[in-house]
DNA sequence: GTCTATATGATGATAGAC
DNA sequence: GTCTATCATCATATAGAC
């Protein structure tokens, strides 16, 4: 999940550039358009390559979206360090984090672009699925404890996801306009009383 | 925004019914596939009837959207009684409503579909802007005060919207299939937590 | 009111020259 | 590695016969 940037090992020659150019173009378009929306014909011509060349390196569409939602940061990584905090500011520690990793330039991105090709696109909907469950809610889950500790980390979950949604996709000014440093105390603390509402788990 | 069911006045001839299945089967595939995905051939054979007579009724794809998206219930109505509730209750008045309202059949699939089609289709993100402003945002916000409110309204809101996502598009495990009656309390109580979080307007 | 036929244009993908 | 040319498919929308 974690391999676009930077290369590793292997060829490197002029055309690396090009392929890169291709994969920045079609996260812009995956991200603003969906994955329906993106054509492979725009994305060409954002990058300056033939469209031919873009299912030349990539093989098909599909091939393309996959390479170019490969999230350039482990969300299991962000979510550990949230709940790492002391109980009582895990809402708060939370709702920072998600707020930071998303609004970061190259990676709320492939968060929103998978957002809104999970609407329209099975496919994209069931990576979505897969994404949230193993990195929000299976860690969220298991820091609490009770038959609703699975509930009450999809409310939570849902609410951040109601955020991204309305903040960058539907676009509701008030929630579009807010800064950081207003909306994180707020979130945060909806965040926590979902944490309060199940027991914590047993180290 | 009431239109559609009963017809009043004008004719009514064999015919109607030919009008109502189209916007039946026009309200199923865009809630299920969303403006793009839908198309008017697939309506059309859904609804058993010739494509061409779809676009004779109803002028193009973009005014047949607009008549199955036409809500059969005032949303106005739901807020304004979920807000009646006394103060202590109106954030588990508010998430009864709205769960019970898009919960409906014929309801929750004008409301879904109007978010799917947000995301890919400025024309409908503008309504859906429009709808949550006009008929959540800013009777919510009235019923608070302080320079906080609309934002206080807003992250309610967004929440809701986040549920709604969370269920019933990318269909996240334990929020699909959780009951409304788990559901209500623990969501009332996140919204309760926002209407407490500013002063409550003058009457 | 209902349908056939079709204009027009976009898409993803392929084959193969250079 | 890069591009031209093209195929097959699908879309919305229109004109007009019945």
């Amino acid at each position: 999940m974690v391999t676009s940037s930077t290369p590793r090992g292997g060829r490197r020659p002029g055309a690396t550039s090009t392929r890169a150019a291709i994969l920045a173009a079609a996260r812009a378009a995956f991200f603003e358009r969906s994955y329906d929306g993106a054509t492979i014909r725009g994305i060409a011509a954002a990058a300056a390559v033939d469209p031919a060349l873009v299912l030349h390196y990539y093989g098909s569409k599909r091939g393309l979206f996959a390479a170019a939602m490969d999230l350039p940061f482990d969300p299991g990584d962000v979510v550990a360090a949230a709940l790492a905090a002391p109980r009582e500011e895990r809402g708060l520690a939370l709702a920072r984090a998600a707020l930071t990793a998303w609004e970061a330039p190259g990676s709320g991105e492939v968060l929103i672009g998978l957002m809104r090709s999970a609407v329209s696109d099975e496919a994209s909907a069931a990576r979505l699925r897969e994404f949230l469950t193993e990195a929000v809610l299976v860690p969220v889950a298991a820091s609490l404890e009770g038959p609703r500790a699975m509930l009450v980390a999809s409310l939570a979950m849902s609410h951040l996801m109601g955020v991204l949604f309305a903040r960058h996709i539907a676009r509701v000014g008030p929630l579009a306009d807010a800064s950081l440093a207003g909306l994180v105390p707020l979130l945060g603390a909806a965040l926590q009383q979902y944490f309060d509402a199940a027991p914590e788990a047993p180290a």
